[in-house]
DNA sequence: GAAGAATTACTCGGATACTGCGTGTCCGAGTGTAACGGG
DNA sequence: CCCGTTACACTCGGACACGCAGTATCCGAGTAATTCTTC
C-alpha cells in the first residue's frame, strides 16, 4: 500500500515548469538532470502526464514539455491519478458473496443488493483523501515553497531555464 | 497504489468473529471456508492481527482465533495497518536537494530546514484518510450490515458457528 | 468405577517458492533547424 | 543577396528486460482432548 516513487517525481517536476513559468518547452534530459533522475524513467510519468493533459509535449529540435494549465487548475489529485492510475485503493471483491456464508444467506439477492458495508466504508475514506488532494493545487505547493524558502525559485530558473 | 487483498479478508474475517460474539475461537480452515479463501495465506494475515493485538490465538486441539478487543475498540485504521505495515503512501525521497537544482540552491542548510511542502502536502491528504479510518470501527461496519441485509448476521452464526 | 499417564489428533507459528507490478532501459518515428546550393 | 531544397540533429512515443513486494504454500512445534491401563 504505497505510491508508486513517480509521483514524486511528477510533483517536483510540475513544480519546476511552474517556477520556470515561461512558455519555452524543456527537454526531459534536463528536467532529469535537475534533480538527478533517471532520465528514461522520468520520460515515462511524462508521457502519462500529456495524456492526462497535464503537460503538453512539443515536438522536434528545441522541443520538451510545458504545463497545458495553470498551475491553480492543477490538483494533486490530478497529478497522482495520471501517474498511479485512477483505480480505488481499495478494491472490493464481493467475497461477502463466497463461501458458506456466502451461501447460508437464504436471500441472497436481497441481502445482496445494497453495496458492501466494508466497500461503502473504506469509500468514505478514500474520499476524504481524495478530497484533501484535490483542494491542494499546485501553485499552492508552489506558494508555501515560496513562503519558507524563497531562494529554491531562482535556484530553479537558474539551473533549468534555457539561458 | 493499491491496497493488498489481505486487507478485505481481515476485515470480513473479523466481522464474522464479531457476529458470533461468543469467546469460542475459531480456526483458520473454517474462517477460510466462510468466503472462500485460501487458508494457508488467511493464517498469514491473521498472524498479522494476532501480533498487532487485534485477534487473540488459542493453540491446540479446539483451538483457533478469537477476537482480543471489544468491536467497538477495532477501527478500520487499526486492520489496514496490521496487515498492510504503517509506511506512510507517499514517500519523501527529498529529490529536492538533488540535482542541479538541489545544487543550485546557495543557502542549501537554510532552504531545506523546512520540511519538504510537497511532502506536508501529500501528509495533510494522508492524514485525512486515516482519520476517516480511525473514526469507523469494526463495530460501525457491523450496525451498518445489520440495518440493510440483517439476515447476514444469522447466516454467519449457521456456517460458522460450531453448533 | 475412578484416576493417572501415554497417545493422538488438531491447532498455531514461522520458513519457503512463485507471480505480477513497479522499476529501469532501449530504439524507432516525427519534426524543427541549419546548412547548402541555385537563382 | 534571397529562396528553395536537402540533410541533420534533436525530441517525443511506445516497446522491451529486470527486481522486488505481494501472493500462495508447506512443514515443524506445541497444546488440549482422548483413550487406555492400572488401582
Amino acid at each position: 500500500m504505497r505510491m508508486t516513487k513517480g509521483v514524486e517525481w511528477a510533483v517536483h517536476t510540475l513544480l519546476n515548469l511552474a517556477w520556470l513559468s515561461d512558455d519555452e518547452p524543456v527537454p526531459t534530459a534536463r528536467l532529469a538532470a535537475g534533480h538527478d533522475l533517471p532520465a528514461p524513467y522520468l520520460h515515462k510519468q511524462l508521457q502519462a502526464l500529456v495524456r492526462a493533459g497535464l503537460l503538453e509535449s512539443v515536438p522536434g529540435a528545441r522541443g520538451g514539455f510545458r504545463l497545458a494549465r495553470a498551475p491553480e487548475a492543477i490538483s494533486l489529485l490530478d497529478v497522482v491519478l495520471a501517474v498511479d492510475g485512477d483505480e480505488p485503493l481499495f478494491r472490493c471483491t464481493e467475497i461477502r458473496r463466497c463461501g458458506s456464508v456466502g451461501a447460508a444467506c437464504p436471500d441472497g439477492s436481497r441481502a445482496f443488493a445494497l453495496p458492501c458495508a466494508v466497500k461503502t466504508a473504506m469509500g468514505r475514506a478514500e474520499a476524504a483523501w481524495r478530497e484533501a488532494l484535490a483542494t491542494q493545487s499546485l501553485a499552492d505547493v508552489r506558494a508555501e515553497t515560496d513562503a519558507h524558502a524563497p531562494s529554491v525559485a531562482s535556484a530553479v530558473r537558474r539551473a533549468l531555464g534555457d539561458g
